[in-house]
Order: structure tokens, then sequence, then C-alpha cells
DNA sequence: ACCTATTCATAAAT
DNA sequence: TATTTATGAATAGGT
């Protein structure tokens, strides 16, 4: 670069490094930029400064749409290796956010299963839960043949009620022959044996008036 | 750039939209893997090429471990502001734990609701899946409510068809007694306006007798 | 893939 | 921190 050129190693010192750092860096995100625009690509930097402070591009739409759609492309490697106990402390906070995550994920989908889908979940959420629901399916038809047999059987409470009436309408019909005809004998006859034979018949009809209400 | 300046536009020539992309394209990686040694920054970039081909680089570290530091930093929401890396260390073992029993929990929680609690859960388990639990048990007794309804009223069905039974018997009972008096008329009788009531009542009993099977 | 004229990026000074 | 300037680096278009 400019009046002499520069060695490719870490810039000692401070001054000199925060400058340079701050002038690529602008000069990193046109880059980015530019080749989005003139290629059509779909460009996401991150820059941690050596102090942390975070510097991010995201071309065409959000960094958390890049994530999930790198995420989609290369599926989380499970590597797990041994920590020395000096590195763990930007380890955890990266694990803490990703637990944070998945119990997101989680409670989602409990909610997505008892609320039946009102929350808006991603696609990648969805995916999780695909599983889960194939679960539920077999579950849910159970629950939906029990309910679809004790409709059918709802269905046939109301034959039942309408054969109960006609009975009962045979019955007064029946009552009355017989009152009619128990009349008649003792007016006009002399039957030595005779009983009389089922006029009191109350059996209890304790059917409730309300079994069909809704 | 050399040869006449470009236009920040897309370029249509495909031909030269691809040698630009993979000319700039390492002229980005190279100017990021120079700043991450220079000034001592952690970088990461992803390309997507209009075709979906995805090229990256991570500088110290892997992508993945990146993805993570830039979730801690953005849950999705409002920074922090910045956080003193070094006073969250224990802080953050101790929240990883927590977490981490969380998602077991709920992950227990799931396998139970899914699998009908086959799963062993402790008491402490059991007690934060409560609280999930209580949302579940509105739900539950909405479902409840409906199916002892339908219950009942399949009990009900039972008491029905006792009913019944009784009335055909009574019925039968009667029309005895109905024939058993006709038969007592005309066998020691005169009656001149006599009509013959109900006794051939043949109203269609179409209950089928699988009502009640499952 | 290589060349090279030209533009761009930027290190150092201010 | 911004501006200037001299210089090295990146690259567009051609081969």
């Amino acid at each position: 670069m400019a009046r002499g050129k520069v060695q490719m190693k870490r810039i000692e010192n401070p001054v000199h490094r925060q400058v340079t750092f701050c002038k690529r860096r602008a000069g990193l995100l046109k880059k980015a930029k530019e080749l989005s625009v003139l290629c059509d690509a779909e460009i996401g930097v991150f820059i941690f400064s050596s102090h942390g402070k975070l510097f991010e591009l995201a071309t065409k739409g959000s960094m958390q749409g890049l994530i999930e759609r790198y995420m989609k492309m290369k599926p989380t490697r499970v590597s797990h290796a041994e920590q020395t106990v000096e590195t763990e402390t930007l380890d955890a906070k990266k694990e803490i956010n990703l637990l944070k995550q998945e119990i997101e994920i989680l409670q989602k989908g409990l909610r997505y299963m008892f609320d039946g889908g009102a929350g808006t979940m991603t696609l990648d959420e969805l995916q999780v839960l695909e599983k889960n629901l194939e679960i539920w399916i077999y579950h849910v038809r159970s629950a939906k043949k029990l309910i679809r047999r004790l409709s059918r059987q709802n269905l046939q409470m109301d034959i039942l009620f309408q054969e109960i009436q006609l009975l009962r309408n045979s019955e007064e019909v029946l009552t009355a022959a017989n009152k009619y005809l128990q009349d008649k004998i003792e007016e006009n006859t002399e039957v030595t044996n005779f009983i009389p034979m089922a006029t009191d018949n109350t059996y209890p009809l304790t059917i409730p008036d309300d079994i069909f209400e809704c």
C-alpha cells in the first residue's frame, strides 16, 4: 500500500492498528457490498474487533436469514473435544445463547402444540417440531376415532329417543285398550279367574329430558 | 478499476459477471484475512453466489463458533451494550447448567406428554414441568369435558337400552293382557261396538342390535 | 489463466 | 477524527 509495503502480521502499535482497522474494515464492507451488487450474490460479514466489538453487514435481507441459510447447508456439527478451563469463558457465553435458543424452540414447540399453531415459528423451528408432530398425529388420530364413534352413537341416540316415544305412545294405547276391555268385562260379564295384568306397570322412566342438550 | 470505471449495478453479461464474481470474491476474502491478521480481529464471511453456491471464510476458529458468538451478542434483539467478558465467567457456567437442566426437563416433558408418561422424571423435574403442564390443563380439561359429556351420553344409552327392553317387555305383557281380555270377551260376552285396539301395533323397531358394539 | 492499463485502497503524514 | 498524498493493490477488459 501507500508509503511502504505492509507486513502481513499483527500491527503492534495500538494506534496504527486501530486506524488501520477502521480504514480496512470500511474497505472490506464496501467491497462486500460491491460484490453483492455487481454479481447478484448474498453476502454476510461479521467482524469482531480485538476488543470484542461487533461490526456486521448482510446484503439482501437480514443476518439472521443468512445464518439460517448457512445452517441449512451445513447441519450443525457436533464436536465437543475437550476444553481447557481458560478457554471456557467465551465458549460459555456462546453455549448459553445456543441453549437459550434451544429452550425457545422447545417452548415455542410446546406453545405451538398447545395453542394449535397460533405462534409464528421459523422454518427451521418448524422442522425441529415436525418430528414431534409426527408422534402427535398418532394420538390425534386415535382421539379422532373415539370422537367419531361417539358422535355416531349420538346420532343413534336420536333414533333411540324416537323409538322410546313410540313405545310410550303404544304403551298408552295398550293401557287404554286394556282399561277399556276391563271396563267392558266388569260391565257386561262375570269372569271368575280374572287377574288384572300390567295395568299399573309403573317401571321407572328415569330418562332425563336434557339427555340431548348440548 | 482498470480500463474503464465500473457501474455499481448488476453485471448483465453472465460471462463478465461470473469472471468478476471469481476475482472479487478472491479479493474480498483476501482482504478479510488481511484485516484479521493485521488488526487481530475475528472475521466471518459468507458468500452465496447467485446460483446458491456457498463460499465462506472464518478467521480464528470455525464459522460455527463465529455464529454462536454473533448470536450471543444479538439474541435476535437489542444488544446489551457491551458486556465485560471477564466478570461473567462463573455466572455463565451456572447459567449453562441451569439452561441445560431446563432443556432436559422440557425435552422430558415433551416425551412425557407424547409417550404418555413412559419416562422417569425426578420430583424437581416434575415441578418445573408442572408450570408447563398448567397450560396443558386448560386444553386437557376442555377435551375431557367433551369426552365426559359423550361418555355420559354413552352411559345413558345403556339406561335407554334397558328402558327400551322394559318397554318392550311391558308391551308384550300388555299385548298379552289385551289378547287375554279379548279372548275372554269373545268367549263370554256379546259386545256390540267393540273395536279391537292397538293389538297389531307394529311400529318399526329398527334399533340395530349392534348399537353398543365397539 | 495471464497481462496491463487504470482505478481503487490505504499508510503515513498532517 | 478528517484530509491529503504517495504508493501498492485490485481488477476490467483484452488475449
